[in-house]
Formats: structure tokens, sequence, C-alpha cells
DNA sequence: CGGATACCATACGCACGAGTATGGATCGAC
DNA sequence: GTCGATCCATACTCGTGCGTATGGTATCCG
């Protein structure tokens, strides 16, 4: 009944926890996060904890602080570098519909918003990527208005999904489904 | 620093315990509800509790089985009484948006979903609201397809815009610009 | 008006998870 | 090799919130 994961002998560093930290959050929910049971999955006690930490908010500060980091950056400046403004949307939401795995932190932090600690954090990673979609919108044809609130939408539609499909068990989608969703939403959202 | 809100000061029964703790739900989570702290509340002790309900598990069963029935029948019979089909999603939409009171439940459910309790209620009563919209989509001209992933598009974009504006405290939308939001999402999502 | 029933108070026990104290092991530098 | 710094184990304390035991008070019915 020992630790299963990692075989990985070697001493941990303050980036283990915070990583391993996140795959819980992602996998449990922030509600999850208790100290013995991610001491537990590493295969140490708490005793080890106390070292790189001082509190468990501190672990949790820093892990969402190290998430907030990581950031979405590679999507952003790759989309950006399109040079065709139009075809910048429907490649958006193709990739963001296929590369479901690192939205699972967010939809996971989504269910946690009474938590203070997480509500800064997703409340600027939320703005700033709205404001990235404002700015795809205007550059794909849509006045300033029209734009924002464009995107208020598709990101509302953006977070409901996360929602609904991944943590609510709705009526399993299937692929060809979902792919089929993805257009619709691409036809209806996207300025022809 | 004794019981503030309820000057009533008859003896309680089940259904007072259900309704404060819907009511507690929709302002402090899904994860405050604590049997003292509702004692408290309703300015009486645990021993009142543990006769009305055998565990707080019973409570938080009966509670989300109450706000289930309760429904939203009245504004489903209500639209479905129009005559025309193609003005029912806009008044839905005008509706929803300007009733926001009913759906903080909902909203609190939401970030509740790790909670093995709220998930087949939550699961049923979209399920239902999405059939739901898709009939009216149905009935407003769209094909059966179409009308389904138009009603997956709208209803995410409803959950998500709960967690956005009602959890999380995004930019703060004034009135006038709600406003000019709901008309855009009923141009952009409601067949013309 | 007296007793059964419904409702509530008080005082416990108990589990669980955060945080502390302290000593042991391991690694790098000289 | 040994010595200081880093990392970890063991064994506690303590607060919190659920659930229980038991006795008290209000209410209704005959």
């Amino acid at each position: 009944m020992n630790a299963s994961a990692k075989p990985e002998r070697t001493r941990l560093s303050a980036e283990d926890w915070e990583d391993a930290a996140l795959k819980l959050i992602a996998d449990q929910g922030v509600g999850a996060l208790a100290v013995e049971a991610l001491a537990r999955q590493l295969g140490v006690t708490k005793g080890s904890f106390y070292w790189h930490f001082r509190t468990r908010e501190a672990l949790l500060q820093a892990a969402l602080e190290r998430w907030e980091q990581y950031g979405e950056k590679e999507v952003i400046s790759q989309i950006e570098a399109m040079p065709d403004p139009r075809a910048r949307l429907p490649e958006l939401f193709r990739r963001v519909a296929h590369e479901l795995a690192p939205h699972r932190v967010y939809a996971a932090l989504l269910k946690a918003l009474d938590h203070p600690q997480v509500v800064p954090v997703m409340a600027r990673v939320s703005q700033r990527r709205m404001e990235f979609l404002t700015n795809i919108y205007r550059e794909a044809g849509l006045v300033p208005d029209e734009a924002l609130n464009r995107a208020r939408l598709t990101y509302a539609a953006y977070v409901g999904f996360l929602q609904l499909n991944f943590t609510l068990g709705l009526p399993r989608i299937s692929h060809e489904e979902f792919d089929a969703y993805v257009e619709h939403m691409i036809r209806t959202l996207t300025p022809s």
C-alpha cells in the first residue's frame, strides 16, 4: 500500500509540491488539497511539506501563481502569428476544443470560486483571455462594441461547456457529435 | 450577538430547515452548510436539527430535492403559451437575464459539482432545461441537429455567464451594458 | 387538566486535518 | 572524512464540526 506513482527516489523541491498540488487539484478539486494526502502521494510525510511551505494556504497560493505563469502563452502567440485574421477564430476554437487537458485545472478552479484565494487569479486569467478574444473579433471585422459582447458570449460558452461536460457528466457526447458541435459554434459565433 | 433575522418565535419544521439551507447555499455555497451555523441562524441549537434530520447529508438531499421540485415550471409554461414561436426565444432570454435571483442557487450548485450529492440533481435539471431549449429552437425553425447544438451553445453561455459574473466579480458590468449584451446575444443566437 | 407527543437545550464523545517540536538522514563543500 | 545545510520522519497538540445521549419545555388532545 505504498506510494505508487513516483519512482523518483530523489529529494523534493517546492516546485515538486506545487506541481503535485496542481495535479491533485485537476483530478479532485481544490477541496481535496490536503497536505497529508499530498505527502502520501509523493511518498513522504508532513515533515517534508512543512520544511518547504509555512502553511497549506501558502502552497495553494504558490501553485496558483505557478499555474497562472505557465499560462497560455504558446497558444496566444501562435494564433496571433496567423496572417489572415478571419482564419484565427476557427483555428482557436478547434484548438481549444481538441486540447482539453490543459483546461482541467481551469475547470477545477471554476468549482472553487468560493475560495478567496482563487478568485483574483481566475479574475486575472479570465480577463486576459477575454481581452485577447475581443482583439481577435475586432481584427476579424467587428466594431468594438460588437467585438466585446461577442467575446463575452464566446468565453461564457467556453466556461459553461467546461462545467457541463467536464465536471457534470452530461449524456457523454460522442466524438463526431462533439466535432459537429464545434463547427456549429464556429458558424454561429464567427463573423462570416 | 443573538439570532438576528427571524422574529418568528414559533417552532420549526423540516421544511423550515430546508429553506434555510437553500438560502445559506445561495449565499455562501454548499461548503458553508454546517448544522451548528444553520441552527444559530435559526435561533435554535443542534438538538433541534437532529430531531428533524438523521444527518447533515440528509438535509442537503432534502434541500436539493425541494429545490428541484420548486422548479422553473412557471417560466416554462408561460413561454410555451406564447403563440408565435419566433418570439419565444427573445422573451426567454430577456426574462432569464432580468430575474437572476432564482438562479443564485443554481450558480452556487455549479460550484459544488465535486460534491457527489449535487451532481445527479444538476444533471437532471440541466438536461431538462436543455431539452426545453432544443424544442424552442426547433419550433423556431431549426432542423433537429442545429437545434440541439444551438441549445447546447446557448445553455453553455448561460452557465458560463453565471460563473463569470455571479461568483467571479468580473469588471462589474453596468446595467445598460448588460442590456446591450443580452440584445447582442439574442441577435447572434436566435434564428432571424 | 393531565399525559403523550413534538420540539429543543446542554453536554458530551469522536474523527480528521492543520500545524509544531524535535531528532535523524543525506548531500555538498572543503 | 567531517561539518554545516538541506531534507525528511515521528510523535505529538489543538481546533472544528459531526453525531449522540439525555433531560427539559411547549403544545395538543381527550
